[in-house]
DNA sequence: AGGAATCTTGCAATCGTTTGCAAAAGACTC
DNA sequence: GAGTCTTTTGCAAACGATTGCAAGATTCCT
């Protein structure tokens, strides 16, 4: 009889009642023991210890979870707005993911990943935010839903958002001053010679825009003539050609052109370069994000450096503070501006 | 607007015994007309669904995990190995994370990803699987802890590994057939007139390991002095030197170079321009991957291309048939060559 | 109309952990 | 040795959803 209830104990202690039965105690001592409360005695705690590491025990945590209130799990979550094939290998936000992945383990939190299709599910952000699996929520991107974006912030504090800053907004936001690259940007064009300026890349999205927008400051400024938008999608496949329409028409007229991502920028040096044209002598190029790839390219690509690990870490910590009951304001990165050969 | 309304009255109504307050009958009854089972009125169930939509409400995913036994997500954990800094933006890793978040979000499941670092924490695995979060787990890359692996394995059916497959294993995994690869990189190297091949990158991973060995069999077969281990990290910027050093020491001997990724081959071209080898004329490259960079090289990068899309489906599709209680086989993916301009 | 068969519903236990409260056990003081 | 403090512990009620069981409500039959 005890054989046989010794065996059965051994294989089976999943819960924390099972060890406690083994300990000689009581659940609740096992849990204040295995939570490292003082109020334990310390023999009594190291028996415990010692058997739930000899048993290879690990509590519960969705049972914790929903006792206490709180996971010990953020989300993350993509938005795919209109080019959804677009971030789903996208370099910058796979990046800024892997930091995230790194931060949040840092500060003992686990990570939950969802990709959401705003357009076919509308209540993405609410849903995910009120499955209770998760005690706050990180934004990648703004996408197309700024507005969703403003009004979830309203009533749900723990949520920090990667994207653009906007004068007035109301959700907590971390992200590189992309006006002020876009400035940078076009000023090095011009500084390298270049007086009829293109935007390359689509105009829609927030941290586009206003990539764009820099741009054209400096271009009014200078008194040169508008940039010129050039869009195209940002997934590679569909970028080249579309790159390629846009310079076979444009390109001759052209001298200078700020692509809204690295990405784009190196498929444009390739475009560039089968139709003829050089760089940096004919047109000059300017990137953004300061990829791995910058540094590969030939000629190696002049860009507006983001710095991603110091965004991941903002990221977290404004919403480790916002999780204490801090109220935050957002964190705007300074571009850098890395100078290369192709401007 | 009867929206704004809503969402103003959207007062207390978080849990089930709320709605079931408002609706007028009872917390089971809630649970079963949310859940879309039979047993529930016609008209009962339209109210509460109606009721449930006005008030926002879902259903506390913890809860109902503890209770059910399972809680609709998957597990994707990445080891850090030796080379900790290598996975932390390694673009295949990420791109088959972004996939895999696709083909279990298709399936209804969550996604929660864990880094780990096995030399720190030899529990990883165990913990992960332990947590109560998870139903099943997908491990990317074996890193060096292959035993580690195969002991879970013996006890823990839902758990799917990408990676190399060895005879014999216990472990079901899904993986490109790395040996073939190499035999093909190495059998095109040759092909572009290469005799004097070396292999660049880590020998010690199990994947790089095979890649190697497959070259190594062309060479042995076709009467080629053994192909030449060129061992380096596989971050950026510890391999650029790394690789400049190599080259710089037997550059000069060698005639064609299997790269272990396309990352390192392209690294590797950049240092051979600077010192001022002709590609494919001194010396012929050849990658592994077929990552969007592999296009964007100068030259283009000939490579050996894996399926990730399809790694990403086999890896969920093997996993959810042993979450049905299945017992499955491994997955070996077919390399392809991808000809272009290093080889 | 009486009774069987079928639908709906409510009740209450359960998943595993945490924690407020109070009892028990020492430790200490005078 | 009685009384006052501290430690330690156990008890039992949460957390929110699910589900077997049985009771109540309908329907259908003869």
């Amino acid at each position: 009889m005890p054989d046989r209830e010794d065996k059965l104990t051994r294989t089976t202690v999943r819960t924390i009642t099972d060890l406690a039965r083994l300990a000689g105690v009581s659940p609740g001592t096992v849990s204040r023991a295995l939570a490292g409360k003082s109020l334990v005695n310390t023999q009594t705690r190291q028996k415990i210890e010692a058997l739930a590491r000899e048993h290879g025990f690990r509590p519960n945590q969705m049972a914790s979870g929903l006792r206490r209130q709180k996971t010990g799990v953020i989300g993350v979550v993509i938005p795919l707005g209109h080019d959804i094939r677009q971030q789903i290998s996208d370099s910058f936000f796979m990046t800024l993911l892997g930091f995230l992945a790194d931060e949040l383990t840092t500060n003992g939190y686990d990570l939950m990943l969802r990709r959401v299709v705003p357009d076919t599910d509308p209540d993405w952000l609410d849903r995910f935010i009120g499955s209770g699996m998760i005690d706050g929520v990180i934004v990648i991107g703004q996408s197309d839903q700024f507005e969703r974006i403003e009004e979830v912030a309203d009533g749900y504090r723990p949520m920090v958002v990667w994207g653009n800053h906007t004068e007035g907004q109301r959700h907590c936001v971390v992200g590189t001053d992309n006006r002020l690259g876009g400035r940078m940007a076009a000023e090095r064009l011009i500084a390298a010679g270049a007086q009829r300026i293109a935007f390359l890349g689509d105009t829609g999205p927030m941290e586009f825009a206003a990539r764009f927008a820099g741009a054209q400051d400096v271009a009014a400024r200078m008194g040169l003539p508008p940039v010129l938008p050039l869009v195209t999608h940002l997934s590679p496949d569909r970028a080249s050609e579309e790159i390629a329409a846009h310079l076979a028409q444009h390109g001759r007229e052209l001298d200078g052109i700020f692509a809204a991502t690295d990405t784009l920028a190196a498929l444009c040096l390739t475009e560039l370069r089968a139709q003829g044209l050089a760089v940096p002598g004919d047109v000059r190029v300017v990137g953004f994000d300061d990829l791995p790839i910058a540094r590969q390219t030939v000629p190696a690509l002049t860009t507006v450096r983001q710095d991603i690990a110091a965004g991941a870490h903002g990221l977290v910590d404004l919403l480790l503070r916002r999780l204490a009951g801090e109220s935050t304001e957002s964190l705007v990165l300074p571009p850098e501006l890395v100078l290369r050969e192709t401007a």
